[in-house]
DNA sequence: CAAACCCCTTGATTTAAATCAAGGGGTTTT
DNA sequence: AAAACCCCTTGATTTAAATCAAGGGGTTTG
């Protein structure tokens, strides 16, 4: 139920037995059918939720309903609309599951409190946030430097594993091409050009 | 000459005149001149730097020399290449100064004591963290779903004043565009068109 | 089992932005 | 004070990617 959360935990702050029956009360199970939204936009998001099994994604849609892909969620990642859920003004990402899932979740309250009475929860929560805002970093500069393709290559790269789990028109989107580009650069890159 | 600094950190966590004591042993004031490096690419990064006064930048160079601008340090904003600091690995990003600036610099060791040892500061870089990590979340999605021109409108609002202490192609080079598409941006949005 | 749906690919055309070139004007350096 | 440099703009052309359209094939639903 809570294996990956406390194995992911561990690998970030070595935690004892006691802190880790402490943690877990604070933990609350979830699980997603697939295409069931997790949160809407509009809604104030109350929760960050860690993916012990299964495949989500945040994204927004513009006024042409186009959905702009911002992040997937595998196992072992951690998912939310975190500024709606620190200001709790409403969400402007849906968040929801590509595959039946298994969350847990935390809520907005029990985040504050472990912040204030188990110290290796706020440095988990700041190891966390960082690894997630260099990866984020990093994704600006190939963004911002690189052509459709090297994109691409860039994503597969990095992720080699999903898209095996994830339509191509998901990838698409989240690294900012349109499916029929995506389709002619993997023609391009299969064929050895 | 930590003026500002304490400004901000007070502003996320309030501090007692004891702690700021005791935090100010851990900070290095440095000054740049206009054009010099804080940073240059494949150094390792030693340092995290908030800008007392002053301007920074922090890009990368690719192949064709091209600089790509992934950031600004303009007063009360922390600026690194973190990845670099935190692996010590050398840097990909180089850092330099727009305008003569004084800042203040927290070392590898100094963070990792001061982590240690004053838990506010854990609570501050968790927090200096997620802003910049939601302020780089907000810059994805508007890079990865927007016009050239809606790009360049999200800057200014965002940051309307740095326009006036920044040359138009770094603004280009930092929202991912060229200078010549700028210049047609403006003529276009200044025209009412 | 058939209809409906979804994913993906391909072709043709359009378009937003890049690239290349040139020049005006202000600032900095010698 | 002049040369050198830098910033910015504009025009012309090219190009990478988007858009539109169409269709094949697999999956899901009724």
């Amino acid at each position: 139920m809570y294996e990956l959360f406390f194995e992911e935990f561990n690998k970030k702050v070595p935690i004892t037995a006691e802190e880790q029956e402490q943690i877990k009360h604070y933990l609350t199970p979830k699980k997603l059918r697939r295409k069931q939204y997790l949160l809407q936009e509009g809604d104030v998001c109350k929760f960050i939720a860690f993916v012990e099994k299964g495949a989500l994604r945040a994204y927004s849609v513009d006024e042409n309903f186009t959905e702009n892909i911002i992040q997937f969620g595998l196992e072992g990642w951690t998912i939310s609309d975190l500024y709606s859920f620190l200001t709790e003004e409403p969400a402007v990402y849906n968040i929801d599951a590509l595959e039946d899932s298994e969350l847990v979740l935390i809520s907005k309250s029990a985040h504050e409190e472990m912040l204030q009475t188990i110290p290796k929860y706020e440095t988990y929560t700041r190891l966390n946030i960082t690894g997630a805002y260099l990866a984020m970093q990093r994704r600006i500069t190939t963004i911002i430097s690189s052509t459709a393709e090297e994109r691409y290559q860039d994503f597969i790269n990095l992720y080699p594993h999903i898209a095996q789990r994830v339509p191509q028109h998901m990838i698409a989107s989240y690294i900012g091409l349109t499916p029929e580009t995506l389709s002619r650069i993997r023609k391009k890159l299969s064929s050895g050009k």
